[in-house]
DNA sequence: CGCGCGATTGAAGCGACTCAACGGCAGTGG
DNA sequence: CCACTGCCGTTGAGTCGCTTCAATCGCGCG
């Protein structure tokens, strides 16, 4: 398998009114524009020379963004589009580990050992910014607010992969599931789309990986859903009929533990 | 229930014979150097002021670092000890996300939204350095190298946060607690100790919840794993007899004891 | 059209959970 | 000093739920 290059867009202004001074004649500073709002960072800095450029990166349906094992060279920041972070073991068992979107960042853990130890995939046609190592540290030091940005996004990269442990707590696979969908949820509402309307881009194997259960499971604790009377399911669409409910039902952990020596 | 504050510690030695040079006569820059030292940054840049000075401070065991829901004032690098962070449900069953050893950061995960999301404990006696926020963000611009350095060490923070999802990837609990014990054993080996002889600091409930089991199951599960030879446990201590065969064992995905590789 | 994959459903076995009891150890207070 | 009291760790028994194996259906795609 050969990985897609990283390809250089064209530029283009996509109607950022947010810096009247911005990009008159200097379009290169518009997808560094977009990518810093992307990740919500608030730009109280002057954007001086020298500024590096993100480059854009369009994938389908099914696309590799990286190998597992694969030398780690950029920085990524999805747009549009979702994205599947999984390992196939030796037997050949694919452990998915999360779902990254709009906003996200991704190839993150590879700064630890400049390579990748995920691969990572488009579950639907999407685009990535992307930021060459050496830029991106050059960034973090021009501009506090990146960097800080940056850290803010990789903390709740963090509190995302301990929401893992969370769905896995349970012990029922349809209170996983529950607590599954109210995290896709809550992206949903993030992103300022319904809630309750959700359309799921990844098969019911990986929602099994990711939550650790067999797919056969899902499927069937999809059915136990919708028997409750919760949601309703048609395909990968999901219709969340009762927010309040569901979620008094993604309640239920374990046996509690009991009384705890806690000193302070 | 109320915070346990901070407290800057007297200037002391206590025995770093590492830094020959370091607290003749300026231990301002001793806990700045020693905190780069453990989480592996080389100082490349001049230690000019304004430079921040960490704090440190000391915890019992079963002393709390902070708690759930605690406002973020500090990043933390652990000192000698062992932490636990966790989470407890609304109906008291206590979810661990993880241990937390020398070198690696705590609170990192407030930076999102500037308040901790899952309390901190210390499983026996330790301390940490602590930097204020302010500070911390001062030093990351000040020193791209600690930049770098946080970057790399909360890299790794994410990959040990995957390794849980590996761990409950398996689907037997002996597996789990076997990649458990690998896990450690790795911890041990970077660590300069012994990767066969490991001193656990948390109780089976707490590796239970770690690995997504009952307690009594990892119980269980430890007798099973000395009955196959692989380990020797005397309470708390655990002597790996063979790490290969470990493992070996430790592969097994999803697909019960058929026939394991075990029976001698 | 047939092939492969995703999804669903059924049947059967077993592994983990819960509940329960016990011994050991440490901290505490009379 | 020694009961007392929790908690930790272990072990047993029984139930339940998940896994595995298997068959079927639908859909997209070459």
């Amino acid at each position: 398998m050969n990985i897609p290059q990283v390809q250089a867009t064209s530029l283009r202004f996509s109607g950022n009114g947010k810096f009247g001074l911005a990009g008159i004649d200097r379009p290169d500073w518009t997808h560094l524009h977009d990518m810093l709002d992307l990740i919500g960072v608030v730009i109280d800095d002057d954007l001086h020379a020298p500024i590096v450029q993100p480059t854009v990166r369009r994938l389908q349906a099914g696309e590799l963004l990286f190998l597992e094992g694969a030398p780690a060279t950029s920085i990524h920041v999805v747009r549009p589009g979702v994205f599947k972070v999984f390992r196939t073991a030796e037997d050949g068992y694919e452990q998915v580990f999360g779902f990254v979107r709009r906003g996200e960042l991704l190839g993150f853990d590879a700064l630890s050992d400049a390579r990748h130890l995920m691969a990572t995939i488009a579950l639907e046609d999407a685009s990535v910014f992307s930021i060459a190592l050496p830029d991106f540290y050059a960034l973090t030091q021009d501009l506090p607010s990146f960097d800080r940005g940056v850290m803010r996004a990789v903390a709740k990269a963090m509190i995302d992969l301990t929401r893992v442990s969370e769905m896995m707590a349970a012990a029922a696979a349809e209170v996983r599931l529950a607590r599954f969908l109210l995290h896709v949820s809550r992206c949903m509402s993030s992103c300022g789309q319904s809630p309750k309307s959700l359309r799921l881009q990844m098969t019911r194997r990986d929602i099994g990986s990711y939550l650790g259960v067999a797919h056969e499971t899902i499927s069937r604790s999809f059915a136990a859903l919708v028997e409750a009377g919760l949601i309703e399911v048609e395909q990968r669409m999901v219709e969340i009929l009762d927010l309040d409910a569901l979620q008094r039902y993604a309640q239920g952990t374990r046996a509690p533990a009991k009384g705890h020596a806690l000193r302070s």
